[in-house]
DNA sequence: GCGGGGGTATAGAGCGCTCTCCTGAAGGCC
DNA sequence: GGCCTTCAGGAGAGCGCTCTATACCCCCGC
């Protein structure tokens, strides 16, 4: 970094060998003689020899990085980036998927590059440093169903897997949970629990699993002979989650049973219940969503149901080094099975 | 990515310039002919060209890309490695550090690179990285006061900025909090509001931050007359701060106040003060400290101190990129004033 | 004793870009 | 009008690495 960082060349000359040779001892290609092995390896230690990132990666085109890139809707106004990623942090998923990541790539020596696609400049930007080749592939969380990123990725010819079905065919890997099914379970633990007047706060509807979790809910409720479900949209932040349950309050203060479509939304839920002199569960059970660490926090517990995210993002990180390697060429899709973990809140 | 990418050959070509020129265009050096440029740029158009990072990376020897490192005591072992990046999460502290370095480095398009270095493999590992030019410059946030990176990192003259005072003198410029102001905040607060059997949960005692803050928590508490303060130790988390109140309430069963070293421990204190069925605030006053989002999700909302994270977060990366940039040789150090935010818990 | 084979080290050609140096044309000045 | 300055564009030398093709060596077998 400082002065003149030494080269190859530098430790071949030091150990009295060719280029090509060190390069191999470093590499650990092919068979190298022993006794020069150990030659070269001191002279690496004298010199103090560090390989140029840069330079292998221009011959070998690869980075050992890939690309986290936190997508948005891209409709965030450019002062408002901070925002965005602010709101990201303050939900405990984001750092699970972070956990999951990592797991996975540390092993492999592989560092995630932190990418934020959330205006229209940053998405441009984003897709820019791939195909610039900045990172081998990238792992896109989005946090809209209408992302355009994906299919850009896709057409640009990056290694790319998805958290999250796209909501349009795109011809590349994801995982996913069955949503659906998470909603089933929620809807009915409330209903064998013996809730009659159930209502719900749902996620911001442009996000898929939203939908898919009202969705899933709905069609449950149906089934057991509960048509209409009073609904409240919420945006899976706390206070929204507290602003959902006071309008559904209002609206139906007979209410015995909730169903919040994440565990931080939960939390505000049951907040606003207690204000309001409701007991949890006793006046009204609430069921979350992710299990995430707010469910362990709130009180009372969490009775939520679960999403395996660190496993997801693990996956989904394995996916994308499996298609990097080109071990794998086709689109694969893993979906999840959601598990109800009951805790005191329902 | 996918075929042979254009290089900047091609583009010349098709545009029946030289390289150099093309070059010249792209990054806007000299001036070249309006027309040209318009050629050039539709040549750049027509082969959808992209600039190769590595080759580029390997003649200005810039990545356009921090390491963002979170590094631990290095006495992690392998296998507890996820623990640890799971925890580190687990804190809205980290997110906010995200979102602040974010907010500095995505006007100039640049991206952090995520890197854990808590046991000695993944310390070793990143070193290594940065030496080898993975990223310009490093980025530290240290949960340890012992930690051996910085000195490391200055060891191998890789541009390096730390959140918070080493606790060995390392010549590298830093962000930090008075934390010993704010812990006098805190005590102010509590005495000031009649409390006069005192308590206080400590962070961990191995961080530098929790050593401060406990010192100047005693120190201003010793100055009111208060030469003794029972002590529990926790770990910044929920748990051990629900932990930690419960042996202190054991101990001293009148506790009237409580200074807890962070946000999510104060939460825990809460907890455990009404599990025993003492009202917060009435007979009990809990201040906390960072004023993160655990802070507004608390019932009641927590009186705490004001880290501004986010703001340090981005002058620290202020720092990096001037220090790369060669615009700041010397070392320098930035230290942010804490603020007491009253709300309802104290 | 000599040809061949297995395997180890070297030479050197790039990878795609930047940047210095150089050429040549245009324009200003005496 | 000739000479010098100025500036736009081109040529080409690297940046530090990998990897193929090649030279070399030693040993074996006939």
């Amino acid at each position: 970094m400082s002065r003149q960082a030494p080269t190859l060349e530098d430790v071949a000359r030091e150990a009295g060998v060719s280029r090509a040779t060190v390069s191999r001892v470093i590499n650990g290609v092919r068979s190298v003689d022993p006794a020069l092995q150990d030659v070269v390896r001191q002279a690496i230690e004298r010199t103090g020899y560090a390989p140029n990132r840069a330079a292998r990666s221009l011959v070998t085109r690869r980075t050992e990085t890939v690309a986290l890139i936190v997508s948005g809707a891209g409709d965030v106004a450019d002062e408002d980036e901070n925002a965005f990623t602010a709101q990201v942090f303050a939900d405990p998923f984001f750092g699970r998927v972070v956990t999951g990541v990592v797991a996975h790539l540390r092993p492999r020596s592989m560092h995630p590059l932190l990418m934020f696609a959330d205006s229209a400049r940053t998405r441009q930007q984003a897709l820019n440093d791939l195909r610039q080749g900045s990172a081998d592939g990238a792992l896109v969380v989005s946090t809209h169903a209408d992302d355009p990123l994906p299919a850009l990725l896709a057409d640009a010819g990056v290694p790319t897997v998805l958290f999250a079905r796209p909501s349009r065919p795109v011809p590349l890997s994801y995982v996913d949970l069955a949503h659906r099914d998470g909603a089933r379970m929620a809807a009915e633990h409330l209903l064998d629990r013996g809730c009659r007047k159930i209502v719900t706060v749902t996620g911001p509807l442009g996000v898929s699993a939203s939908q898919e979790r009202l969705a899933g809910f709905r069609d449950t409720m149906a089934r057991r002979g509960h048509p209409y479900v009073p609904v409240a949209e919420g945006g899976f932040t706390l206070d929204s989650g507290m602003a959902a349950m006071s309008d559904l309050l209002a609206e139906h203060p007979d209410v015995d049973g909730v169903f919040a479509a994440n565990d931080l939304m939960a939390q505000g839920v049951c907040q606003i219940l207690r204000e309001r002199g409701r007991s949890v569960p006793d006046d009204v059970a609430v069921v979350g969503f992710d299990d995430s660490a707010a469910a362990v926090a709130c009180r009372p517990p969490l009775t939520t149901v679960r999403q395996p995210v660190e496993e997801m993002a693990s996956v989904m990180a394995r996916l994308l080094t499996e298609h990097i390697q080109g071990v794998r060429t086709e689109p694969t899709s893993v979906i999840f099975d959601p598990e109800l973990v009951v805790r005191a809140s329902a």
